[in-house]
DNA sequence: AATGTTGCCAACCGCGTGCGA
DNA sequence: GTCGCACGCGGTTGGCAACAT
C-alpha cells in the first residue's frame, strides 16, 4: 500500500530547523512527551510535518545524545559491529547510546568507509581486497565459509540484545548487560570460562590496530609474567592469528625498531592511521610494538633497563562475552573503573605517568581488544 | 580576492514493519 | 485476512563551510 509524502500539505516549511523552531519542539516535548508525532506540531505551534520533528528531536534535541569527535573505542566499535551487521545503523547506535543511527552512518560514510578503503580492506565485506578472487576449493574458502556462518550466528545475537536493549530502555526487562559485565568484571575471584567465539570481523580490527599499535599481546599474556627487551629492541612474539583469519601480517613479525627514547611520549596515530612521534617520524606495522612498548613505558610497566613487565592479571581476565565488551566500549566512565582496573590489577601502571584520557582510553582499547582477540573458537556454538 | 572543488552533516524521501480496527 | 495509520529505518541529497587553485 502506497503512502502520500508527509510533507504534502501545502504550507508545511522543510530544510533547516530554526532556534525559535527547536525551542518550540523542545518546550513541548519536555512539557507533554512527543505523544504522537503526526499530532504534535499543531500541538506544539510548529509548521512542519510530524516525520520532521521526530527527526530534529531523535537526531538532534534529545537531551541524551553526545556530539562531536567520535573516540578510538567508538570507532572500533562502530567497525565491529559493521562487520557483523552491515549497514543496520539502528543496530549499531543500540550499542553507542548516545550516538544516532544518523550520526553513526554519517561518520561511517565520511571517515571510516575511507580510512579501510585506505587501508586496502573492502569497507563493505571487511576482508583485505586482494583476497578477494580466491578460489573455492582452498582452506581459505573453508575459512570463509566459517566466517560467514559466524557472522550469521553473532549478528543474530547481537539483533536480539539490541532488541533486548530497547526492551531495557523501555523497563520491560531488567536485563542489562552492561551490568552483568561489570558484575563479572568486578568479581577479581570470578573468570568465567565461555569462550566467545572467534570475530568474523577480527582482520579488519587486527588491520585497524596494526595500523596503529602494538601486536604481541596474546602471547605475552598466556605465557609470560616479564618479557625482556634486550638493549631497546625485541623479537615481536605475535601470536594474534586467529585460526579463521584470512589475513596475514607476515611484517609484525619483524624485530622491533624503536622510535628514540626521547620521542617515545609523543607517539600518537597519524593521519595516515599509522604511528608517528614528535619528529614526525612514521612507524608502520613493523614498528606497531613501538605503542606498546611506549604505552607500557608511559605507565611505569617498563623499567630502567627497558624490562617490560607484563601484570599476571592480565590472562586471567575473560570477558564474559563480545557484547559486553562492546557496550563496556562505549560506557567511557564504567570503562574507566573497571579496565584501569584491569590492567593495574597487579599493581602495574596504575593510573600511570603518563595521564591524561587519551592514554587512558587506549589502555582501555587493549585491554578490551586483547579479550576480543584471546578467544577460542572452542568454545563457540558454531563449531 | 574570486572562483571552483571537496567534505561534511542535517534533513528529506520512500519503503518496510508493527499493530489495531 | 485485509486495510490503513503511525513509526522506524536506510539511502540519498541539498546546502554550507573549508580548502584549493
Amino acid at each position: 500500500m502506497g503512502r502520500s509524502p508527509c510533507c504534502e500539505k501545502v504550507g508545511l516549511k522543510k530544510g533547516p530547523w530554526t532556534p525559535e523552531e527547536d525551542q518550540k519542539l523542545l518546550t513541548y516535548i519536555e512539557e507533554h512527551g512527543h505523544g504522537s508525532w503526526r499530532a504534535l506540531p499543531a500541538n506544539a505551534g510548529l509548521q512542519r510535518c510530524g516525520k520532521s520533528c521526530r527527526l530534529r528531536w531523535t537526531n538532534y534535541l534529545r537531551p541524551d545524545i553526545k556530539r562531536g569527535k567520535f573516540s578510538l573505542q567508538e570507532e572500533q566499535t562502530i567497525i565491529q559491529l559493521h562487520a557483523l551487521l552491515g549497514n543496520r545503523w539502528s543496530a549499531i547506535a543500540t550499542h553507542l547510546p548516545k550516538r544516532t543511527d544518523n550520526e553513526i552512518k554519517n561518520y561511517w560514510n565520511t571517515h571510516l568507509k575511507k580510512r579501510l578503503t585506505k587501508m586496502g580492506i573492502d569497507p563493505m565485506t571487511h576482508k583485505p581486497k586482494h583476497h578477494e578472487g580466491l578460489g573455492s576449493g582452498s582452506g581459505l574458502a573453508r575459512d570463509t565459509a566459517n566466517i560467514s556462518h559466524m557472522a550469521q550466528w553473532e549478528s543474530a545475537r547481537l539483533e536480539a540484545e539490541a532488541r533486548l536493549g530497547k526492551e531495557s530502555k523501555l523497563g520491560i526487562t531488567n536485563a542489562n548487560p552492561l551490568q552483568h559485565h561489570l558484575m563479572i568484571s568486578s568479581s577479581p575471584n570470578l573468570h568465567v570460562s565461555k569462550a566467545p567465539p572467534a570475530l568474523p570481523c577480527l582482520d579488519v580490527l587486527k588491520a585497524w590496530q596494526g595500523a596503529w599499535s602494538l601486536t604481541t599481546k596474546s602471547t605475552i599474556r598466556d605465557n609470560v609474567n616479564s618479557m625482556v627487551f634486550s638493549g631497546g629492541s625485541m623479537t615481536a612474539v605475535d601470536d594474534l592469528e586467529s585460526p579463521t583469519s584470512t589475513l596475514n601480517f607476515p611484517h609484525v613479525n619483524n624485530a622491533f625498531n624503536p622510535p628514540p627514547m626521547q620521542n617515545i611520549n609523543n607517539i600518537v596515530p597519524c593521519e595516515s592511521g599509522l604511528l608517528q612521534d614528535n619528529d614526525n617520524v612514521t612507524y608502520g606495522y613493523t614498528d606497531a610494538s613501538a605503542a606498546w612498548f611506549a604505552h607500557n613505558y608511559r605507565s611505569g610497566s617498563i623499567d630502567e633497563e627497558d624490562n617490560v613487565i607484563v601484570p599476571t592479571g592480565l590472562s586471567s581476565m575473560i570477558m564474559e562475552d563480545f557484547t559486553d565488551v562492546l557496550v563496556y566500549n562505549s560506557e567511557d566512565h564504567q570503562q574507566n573503573a573497571s579496565l584501569g582496573g584491569h590492567i593495574s590489577e597487579n599493581g602495574v601502571g596504575g593510573n600511570g605517568s603518563c595521564g591524561g584520557d587519551g592514554f587512558e582510553e587506549n589502555r582501555s582499547y587493549w585491554n578490551s581488544l586483547l579479550d576480543l582477540v584471546d578467544t577460542s573458537p572452542s568454545g563457540s556454538p558454531v563449531f
